[in-house]
RNA sequence: GGUCGCAUAGCUCAGUUGGUUAGAGCGCGCGCCUCACAUGCGCGAGGUCGUAGGUUCAACUCCUACUGCGACCACCA
């Protein structure tokens, strides 16, 4: 256990440590380790002495090609092609007729005991109480009565086989069956479980050691030798594995040990039902209630080789009889061995005085030990600072594929020992699936390598593709393409930074000691827009949407800071202007230093190397050892000045509109332009005062501002809002370009238009819809309305020019 | 068999209380080596939001049915 535990927990702590996850490294726990047993042992005696454990014999799921007993939940289910077999079983008072059964296992048959039909059955009225004869076996079993036969499956006659089926064994202990059990733990046929019940089979030599499977084959055979094989249908049938091996699980009848799991189940369900554990996403809150409702009580133990040792001892003397040797050394225990549970191993038995013991080969489940996991690695039983401090933690992060393995008993154990909840919320994250959307599997040969794709793209990358994903409730499809965006993000930022970098004079000022007052509209904007990303980045990591932390800091980097205020700064910058240049100075160091604390968490590493350098940069290298130690940011309030983004918004709108324009008219970039302004007085003051970005960021030479008059001819125009952008280009327009240009899109605003029409139109909506959206509509339609009417007239002007010219 | 989820641009996906010009990334087209970045910059094309009904003044958004996927749970032989 502990080569193994060493190789693979280095493969699991390097890869963690390749993710750049920072764990309080100090705390590493292992399962084995000894505190860990400690207190699987105080949970298992304390368990004992609440009446919440027992020792039983039991029908369990056993895993023949392991040799263990498993729970429930280590069956997987899978539906597979099988087959129902007709089974004719004559009767004994005359041969010549009898009652047909129809199983998905006729090797079993070996160990029937009864047939059951139900008793509103007509067509089996008359078989009620008689006897059937048992072909191949010769054995007389009886033909009982009861309701949980369903007349319209199969042939509606159901054999029963309590060693080897759970319904059956329900049924067997209803009206006292024998029990023969048929296999031994290798689930091959067991000669002495005959012998046992009486009989001396001549036919056994056949069957005698043979797998199940064999079994059947040689059942089926004989079956049809001897003319009882009636009829043998296709069938779908969900066929248990275990979840380590796959092999079918056998029912399996011996004595194991099983945690009473109702008492632990209810309040586990309570502190979800009332808030006091969140399930997030909510959906699965569904799920654990529908499993925590339909908990069997759990089997513990395990026949393995390795996991906590089940602290019972049995004494020597007074169990003898009750032990049975199995082989050299092993040994096993009857049901009716009487364990002590205890701490240590009890130095005098209480019944006799005994002090020869021995204790309970069988292992613990491995969730068992796992479920104590919060708080047995905070030093529980004692009263250790650590649980004091944290206990219950904030948040388990996890898969659902271990919501009831683990999550669930984490919740039971930490109710039961701590008596609260081990962690407040639950956010079950996506699952990450290879680019079909197939879950990942090593047998698939699917499975991503996060060290590759890191390898590959980096790990900031990766991790922040990770959360860019992680839409709620959804599982992930990694697909390359899109980590590869992610890189080229991480490469902005870099260059971002270097922009940032060069452009600080440095040392003599600080980042965070920045004059607010009178800073320029590009700076005022940029702090503002700031300011609501941090709001929603934090109010997006609150609820877990780490999507929409990813879009909001990708949008606010590379598409605010980036595209618009880094261009803007550069005029600053390069303003002459020595107040002016250092304030923009701060807010670039500013704003990207808030950047790099925002986009820590998933993308550590160029954070942290650009932090330093931004640090040394200003000087305050020697008071801030990492990024790490410091705060996540918080809005500024005082930055948010809606005005200045809603000036800078407008400022956008007109530069993108003459950006289109050039485009559309290919217009070079190196080529400047005139532009000429329409609109009100309070527009034009405005882009007059800030024309400077106008120019640079659509590459403007001369900019004209007018109240009314005539248009430009011969332009190509836009209209943002009340705002005519027109850019003349004299001989150089292409009318007929020009042309089709404006009808499109007075073709689109005029289907506004209509539509924004109609709706007025409807007093329905009027009368019914809310007043604030009625306004809207209609201010929508008056905007619409002048836009209509400007795009016309400069139709009207494209068109005089044309018949100029013709 | 039961339960739940998903169907939106060529691809992968967002769209939080019903009213937006339905968005992003990649891909695609056009134009650019503009002094942080060609892993880049600017502009653009592309969707009757799976089908059929219903509720509502108004539906991608709510309800029903259907179709197609997917997952989980399940002792009907």
């Amino acid at each position: 256990v502990w080569q193994w535990k060493k190789e693979t927990g280095s493969t699991i702590l390097n890869q963690l440590k390749a993710l750049g996850i920072s764990c309080d490294w100090s705390h590493e726990r292992f399962t084995m380790d000894e505190g860990l047993s400690r207190a699987v042992r105080e949970a298992f005696v304390r368990l004992w002495a609440d009446g919440l454990l027992y020792r039983a014999e039991r029908l369990i799921n056993w895993c023949p090609r392991c040799k263990t007993a498993l729970a429930d939940i280590e069956v997987v289910h899978e539906e597979t092609d099988g087959h129902l077999w007709h089974i004719r079983y004559p009767f004994v008072d005359d041969a010549s007729s009898g009652l047909t059964v129809a199983t998905t296992r006729p090797e079993t048959m070996l160990g029937d005991t009864a047939v059951a039909v139900n008793p509103e059955d007509p067509r089996y009225r008359h078989a009620i109480d008689r006897k059937v004869r048992l072909p191949i076996v010769g054995r007389e079993i009886a033909v009982i009565a009861d309701s949980y036969v369903d007349p319209t499956f199969g042939t509606g006659a159901l054999k029963i086989t309590p060693g080897h089926d759970f319904n059956d064994f329900e049924i067997g202990q209803k009206y006292h069956l024998p029990i023969i059990c048929i296999f031994d733990d290798d689930a091959k046929i067991r000669a002495a479980a005959f012998a046992e019940n009486g009989y001396e089979p001549t036919w056994l030599e056949r069957y005698k050691g043979k797998d199940r499977f064999e079994a059947r084959k040689l059942v089926v055979e004989q079956l049809k030798e001897e003319g009882h094989l009636e009829k043998i249908e296709p069938y779908r049938l969900a066929l248990g594995r275990c979840y380590r091996c796959q092999t079918p699980v056998e029912p399996y009848l011996t004595p194991q040990w099983f945690v009473k799991i109702k008492p632990l189940a209810e309040p586990a369900m309570e502190v979800v039902r009332d808030g006091r554990l969140k399930i997030v996403p909510e959906g699965w809150a569904n799920s654990y209630f529908a499993w925590m409702e339909n908990i069997k009580d759990w089997t513990i133990s395990r026949q393995i080789w390795w996991g906590h040792q089940i602290p019972a001892w049995y004494c020597v003397a007074c169990e003898q009889g009750h032990i049975i040797k199995t082989g050299q050394g092993d040994f096993m225990l009857t049901k009716e061995a009487k364990p002590i549970v205890a701490r240590e191993q009890p130095t005098k038995c209480p019944q006799c005085g005994g002090d020869k013991f021995i204790r309970d080969p069988d292992v613990l489940d491995t969730w068992f030990s796992s479920g104590l996991w919060p708080f047995s690695t905070l030093g529980w039983p004692d009263e250790t600072e650590d649980l004091q401090r944290f206990y219950p933690t904030s948040a388990l992060v996890t898969g659902f594929d271990i919501l009831f393995f683990w999550v669930a008993r984490m919740i039971m154990m930490g109710l039961k020992f701590m008596d609260n909840v081990p962690f407040r919320d639950v956010y079950i994250h996506a699952l990450v699936r290879d680019q079909e959307g197939q879950k990942m599997s090593k047998s698939k040969g699917n499975v991503i390598d996060p060290l590759e794709v890191m390898d590959k793209f980096g790990t900031d990358a990766f991790r922040f593709t990770l959360a860019a994903l992680a839409a709620m409730g959804r599982d992930v499809k990694l697909a390359e393409d899109r980590i590869a965006g992610y890189q080229n993000f991480v490469n902005k930022l870099w260059n971002a930074a270097r922009f940032v970098l060069m452009n600080l004079s440095g040392g003599r000022q600080s980042a965070d000691e920045s004059s607010n007052g009178d800073l320029n509209l590009a700076d005022q904007w940029i702090l503002s827009r700031l300011a609501a990303t941090i709001s929603k980045v934090r109010e997006a990591v609150d609820a877990y949407r780490f999507n929409e932390f990813a879009h909001h800091l990708y949008q606010f980097t590379w598409h605010e800071f980036c595209d618009w205020y880094i261009e803007m700064s550069k005029l600053a910058l390069n303003s002459g202007d020595a107040n002016e240049r250092s304030k923009t100075e701060c807010v670039l160091a500013t704003v990207l230093e808030n950047i790099l604390l925002l986009l820590h968490p998933v993308m550590p590493f160029v954070t942290e190397e650009i932090w330093h350098a931004l640090k040394e940069k200003l000087g305050q290298k020697e008071r801030q050892p990492t990024i790490m130690l410091q705060s996540y940011p918080r809005a500024v309030e005082t930055d948010i000045h809606p005005e200045a983004e809603q000036r800078v918004g407008y400022l956008m709108e007109i530069t993108r509109a003459v950006r289109n324009l050039r485009a559309e008219m290919n217009c070079p970039p190196s080529k400047e332009v005139k532009v000429v302004l329409f609109g009100s007085a309070d527009n034009l003051s405005l882009l007059q005062a800030q024309e400077r970005y106008l120019k640079a960021l659509a590459r403007v030479g001369a900019l004209e501002y007018r109240s009314d008059g005539e248009r430009p001819k011969g332009a190509a125009t836009a209209v943002v809002g009340e705002t005519e952008v027109y850019v003349p280009l004299g001989d150089l327009i292409n009318l007929d370009e020009e042309k089709s240009r404006l009808s499109r899109e007075l073709a689109r605003v005029e289907d506004e238009l209509a539509r924004v029409r109609k709706k007025l139109g409807n007093s329905d909506f009027i009368a019914k819809a809310k007043e604030e959206v009625v306004r809207r509509e209609k201010q929508k339609a008056a905007e619409f309305e002048d836009k209509i009417r400007t795009l016309n007239q400069s139709l009207g002007r494209i068109e005089e020019i044309a018949g100029d010219k013709a």
